[in-house]
DNA sequence: AACCCTCTGTTACGATATTCACAATTCCCA
DNA sequence: TGGGAATTGTGAATATCGTAACAGAGGGTT
């Protein structure tokens, strides 16, 4: 497999479910591999396939496809349509995911007007920033709020995602206020590795970090 | 272990060394966290406290050190300053890396922008794009080139990673360019998983990717 | 209908990664 | 200087993860 475990990542909700963590991170590739399939006009695609594809084995996918069904036929492979609506249900990604923004910086604001996220379902709909310099500015379509906005927009607005773009000495600070205010996914633009509770999701998006594991490969190519 | 093996990222190198790549991933954690105790004027830490930060075991701390050398002195702990030496030197971290841009539309403005590179030995010396109406004009301070530059630029400018920035679609072709052109390093942020052959080191860098895999734990909570 | 080819789901096995546990070393202080 | 407290480095034990292999099911073909 191609994708060896990020050490920058996660962390374990319940362990209600048995499901490794690697293999839900696993899951949303098959999403996206099975969507260009699907683009492509297939209507079938077998594990072999599908690894090609993604450069794992074959036997990976269908065991990790096997802690959640049976979702293929023997001899004929997955039916991708419907393999994709098992996948986007497990996942849950047939709903609409709001997330709030705090921080509205270059950082925040190029994630505001990102356009990768709407196709998929996350929609930011609403944007924070402590500094009276950007309160009450536009940022792509929304008025950026005061951080004392945050508990009431989170409820009214029934925000499940929060997601961080501030600088790295007050990352630690908004998160702890995301999670007292009810935010139990958290998606961390900023470059440090924040504490959270268990039970709180957290993904960080770090590209320092990947360059910095990178270059101990090219350091003597 | 809050960071468990992340499976959209990386691909192993030769095999001349044998340090799992989970552990050199780990590496640039340690780093910044280093770092930070350091402006905080520690000068010693022991693997349980550093545990303590990043959260996890002091064990694993241990062990990953070891594969590299013996940094720590029993009953005290280890010298940060030291440590980070010799961790940077590890890395490859003491020498400044250049990497060139291709796609200069939203995602690649506001990747040359960030400011987060300069700081740790990163800068970007060339933008590219195979866009008339990009090439010619400023983004930050570097000219946008046409991609039949590329070769040239990689080669005079010493260029060793490539940071993508492109549409989906023309994310394998330029990489597949890039990788005929001598770079070994690959910082992608397009929103697929390209091949790329033995001994390229790739990273992705994908939000929505690393929201599909939150969601699972979200879903019913 | 009989045969053959294909491909899944799953169990058993092997590889990798993490944690445990402890001997050995260092520091500090009395 | 001696003794206790702290902490490393590491082999052994455990846990997790990936791969191989195969029985059994589908579907196509003659």
């Amino acid at each position: 497999m191609s994708f060896p475990t990020a050490p920058t990542e996660s962390r374990r909700h319940t362990d209600s479910v048995d499901v490794p963590e690697v293999v839900v991170l696993r899951l949303p590739l098959y999403v996206r591999a099975l969507t260009q399939l699907q683009r492509e006009g297939a209507e079938v695609v077998s594990s072999h396939q599908l690894g090609g594809r993604l450069q794992m084995t074959p036997a990976q996918i269908r065991k990790d496809l096997s802690y959640f069904g049976r979702f293929g036929k023997q001899g004929r492979g997955y039916n991708i349509e419907f393999l994709l609506d098992e996948l986007r249900d497990i996942l849950g990604l047939t709903r609409e995911w709001r997330a709030c923004l705090i921080g509205v910086g270059r950082l925040g604001r190029a994630i505001i007007n990102y356009t990768g996220f709407a196709p998929e379902g996350f929609s930011i709909v609403a944007a924070f920033d402590s500094s009276q310099r950007h309160i009450g500015t536009m940022v792509g379509d929304l008025k950026v709020r005061p951080m004392e906005d945050l508990s009431q927009a989170i409820s009214e607005q029934r925000v499940s995602i929060g997601i961080v773009a501030v600088p790295a000495v007050q990352a630690q600070n908004v998160i702890d206020t995301l999670v007292e205010n009810g935010i139990h996914g958290i998606l961390n633009y900023a470059p440090v590795a924040p504490h959270v509770p268990l039970g709180i999701v957290m993904r960080n998006i770090d590209p320092v970090i990947s360059l910095q594991s990178m270059t101990f490969y090219l350091k003597d190519a």
